[in-house]
DNA sequence: GATATAATTAGATATATATCTAAACTATAT
DNA sequence: ATATAGTTTAGATATATATCTAATTATATC
């Protein structure tokens, strides 16, 4: 459910250990006993701390050696900022869209730019249309599906030749993430909505 | 202590209650027993959550006659996501800048992309040099003041015609936030940063 | 004053979690 | 194989907190 991830997001930072964990390594990364050390806890406390904060997909780590280096994640430090702001202050949008005269707009949309056969003819330009473009291609994804950038691009593919653009722009408006490599959709909360565009 | 302040911001968040009662709020304001009964809870439960949300200044109530009628506090909600962030990458990054040597590519789009006297020829097709520009100008906007739409577009005129495509990005990019109209500079730490862009 | 209504406080309980020490695990080096 | 260094897991404990019922307080009306 979306209200846990954001749940667990807050939770991850409502620990002063947790916050100065990040602070440190705002800095850069570093690894396990030097955190424990300029926190001044246990090293199984700071593993404790750097498991909550990695379920809530705040800092990353890279293992070399014997030794594991911790570093932010900054984007979804930001993600988890923002998909926060929108679900507080979503005054129940999907009502609005249901019953909202702009649906006109996406039923347009669909018609005028997908085709029969359900192909993109041309990406949309203006910001608007783009979006609902966008989300309609989105929901066609599996959520919770882990994507190589293979297939994403595969699936793009069968709507319009420019994967890369479209791909771009799925990340940059926050309808997939991507970490290593790996694309996920996000929850619909967190899309670029185009009803909130003026 | 700033740290504290922090803290106690996402403990109140990291609540499915209290995120859920901040959802109700945002569709407008509502009394407890309402509260209580939406959210399934006890009326001391409610004024439970109501405290915390209280302490961290995320709600506003108000009395009348025996009922106390609770309200969002959207600036106070939005500035501990944005305090937050400004504390976890508090990494001075001025030092970081200025002495990467990636700063001569943001001096070759200062001194390419934009003329002397001020204006941007066009806007860069690349990310990472778009996001140069954009920071660019966003930097001469007063952090803390309130802008309304004609303002915005006057201001970015200064520098292009399109400000309906620059104000887009503004937004897009985290340079700014919308709401009701009125537009507000970002911590520079919400930025999309071109010194992180692959 | 007496009464009614809404909210808060008190007190109890159960769950969650931050922290530690000790033990186990993992990957490299000897 | 054995040793070593770093990390993680297990188990214990103390603190915090979400929730409830019952009692108390606050405000308004009669």
């Amino acid at each position: 459910m979306q209200l846990d991830k954001i749940v667990n997001y807050h939770k991850a930072l409502a620990d002063p250990a947790r916050l100065r964990l990040l602070l440190l390594l705002s800095k850069g990364e570093l690894h396990g006993q030097a955190l424990a050390e300029k926190l001044n806890l246990s090293q199984p406390t700071v593993t404790h701390h750097a498991a909550k904060l990695r379920e809530a997909a705040l800092i990353k780590e890279r293992r070399e050696k014997n030794t594991v280096y911790f570093s932010l994640n900054p984007e979804f430090i930001r993600a988890g900022s923002e998909a926060s702001l929108k679900f507080i202050f979503a005054k129940g949008a999907e009502e609005l869209e249901s019953l909202s005269p702009e649906n006109s707009l996406k039923d347009s949309v669909l018609r005028n730019f997908f085709a029969k056969d359900g192909r993109l003819r041309q990406i949309p330009a203006q910001y608007k249309k783009k979006l609902i473009a966008l989300q309609h291609m989105a929901e066609q994804l599996e959520p919770g599906t882990e994507y190589t950038e293979k297939e994403i691009n595969a699936f793009i593919q069968q709507f319009h030749e420019d994967y890369a653009t479209i791909r771009r722009e799925f990340i940059m408006h926050h309808f997939m993430y991507r970490e290593n490599e790996i694309y996920e959709l996000n929850p619909p909360e967190m899309w670029t909505r185009w009803e909130n565009v003026k």
